[in-house]
DNA sequence: CATTACTTTTAGATTAGTCTAAAAATATTT
DNA sequence: AAATATTTTTAGACTAATCTAAAAGTAATG
């Protein structure tokens, strides 16, 4: 069994070698954690005598297969529980996370799989992003950024970062869900904003930003 | 905030202080918790100046109210999810404890206020055991072992013991639920077991420590 | 390519929770 | 009430996870 400590470490490693490619730095995972440097070194050192990541001094970390196998399934309670929030409890967007953070460190098997049964095997949390199945896969979806949706095409609203909890409540205020019928009228090059149409009668302005966190489909 | 740790030895000192009426002693609470006396005494001395129990060296120990506040909030917490468990998640009654004893632990009034509505404010845990109010208030409920019942009298079944788990199975197996019609037919003082009739047809023998494990309540 | 800047690691300390062994206090028994 | 037994506390040590400050490595720049 692995501590709640353990846990956040190998996810957050999961996370940036998925978008960095590679190793990832000491430096990128303090940041992510919010701790020191120092800290994470010692922390390196516990999880390669445990034969969950690969680590050599200076070079930064990659995941084993037994480290992967854990972030993942931590992953998996993560965004399990998120759509119980959701759509059992009636949580918010950005009330969820908070409270799953703690949540995806309950151990017990038995209860996940319930959970996903109970929650009809969902492929995808609140937020959009995949829910990695028993064995560590990951559904592919083919979601895009907004920020690369091209004019005229007719897309549903699939998935949004979950990075920044004020720009779900933004989301919230908007009333921009997921489902949602999307379409993009006019792109503005000088700033990166656009107008598009959410639903079937609204049109609104997006900021650069927004357009890079909010993800959509096509129908 | 409150440790998972603190957590548990408020809860086993409210725990004791219901059953022996006063102090609890240090012995006590280590063997409730499967820890050493020296740990307690350690931890006494820490909640004592938190302000949430009274503790005079060699004396025992009693809550202070803001102590109670947190035993009792988890033990509601710890019953709610049992209830969860049992009845969304499918879990037996001799699964639910060492989950739930995880559970218990994570911090979101939201969470918890959203899970007694969904659950649709029950009273009482499957074990019978009564939920306490977000006052801190339980619910009188008139139970008895069934080693006091008379005979003759119609009963309900209304709670179980959760302290051992092979008592649980064991009840299982006889499929013994709480709801169903009992009475005690005969009763043997030599050995303090008795002839009982559970639901409409089934009569059957049980010992005395199964009497001391079993609750009903009158119809 | 030497100097500066940044990153990472080491060294040594700290806190929470636990332990064993021994000392002190309380309870029990003769 | 003296001797013995039990309970509780103290003293000192250990592990996990963290920190600060300083040293060592790596990268970037003039």
């Amino acid at each position: 069994m692995f501590s709640f400590t353990e846990e956040n470490y190998l996810k957050a490693i999961f996370k940036h070698s998925q978008k960095e490619g590679g190793e990832v730095s000491t430096n990128t995972i303090a940041e992510e954690l919010n701790t020191k440097a120092a800290s994470v070194t010692d922390m390196l050192r516990k999880l390669a005598d445990k034969g969950l990541i690969n680590y050599e001094k200076y070079k930064g970390v990659t995941l084993t297969k037994a480290g992967r196998s854990i972030a993942v399934s931590t992953i998996r309670k993560h965004r399990l529980w998120e759509v119980f929030l959701c759509e059992k409890l009636k949580f918010r967007w950005d009330e969820v996370h908070e409270v799953a953070e703690q949540l995806e460190h309950i151990h017990s098997d038995l209860l996940i799989d319930q959970l996903d049964e109970f929650l009809g095997y969902p492929k995808n949390d609140p937020h959009g992003d995949p829910i990695p199945d028993k064995n560590g896969e990951f559904p592919k979806d083919a979601q895009i950024s907004v920020e690369n949706a091209k004019v005229g095409t007719n897309y549903t609203i699939s998935g949004v970062s979950d990075e920044d909890n004020n720009f779900l409540k933004y989301l919230n205020k908007l009333e921009i869900t997921l489902g949602l019928p999307f379409e993009v009228l006019e792109r503005f090059e000088f700033d990166g904003s656009m107008t598009v149409k959410i639903g079937e009668e609204r049109s609104l302005q997006i900021s650069k930003e927004v357009a890079q966190n909010l993800f959509v489909a096509k129908v």
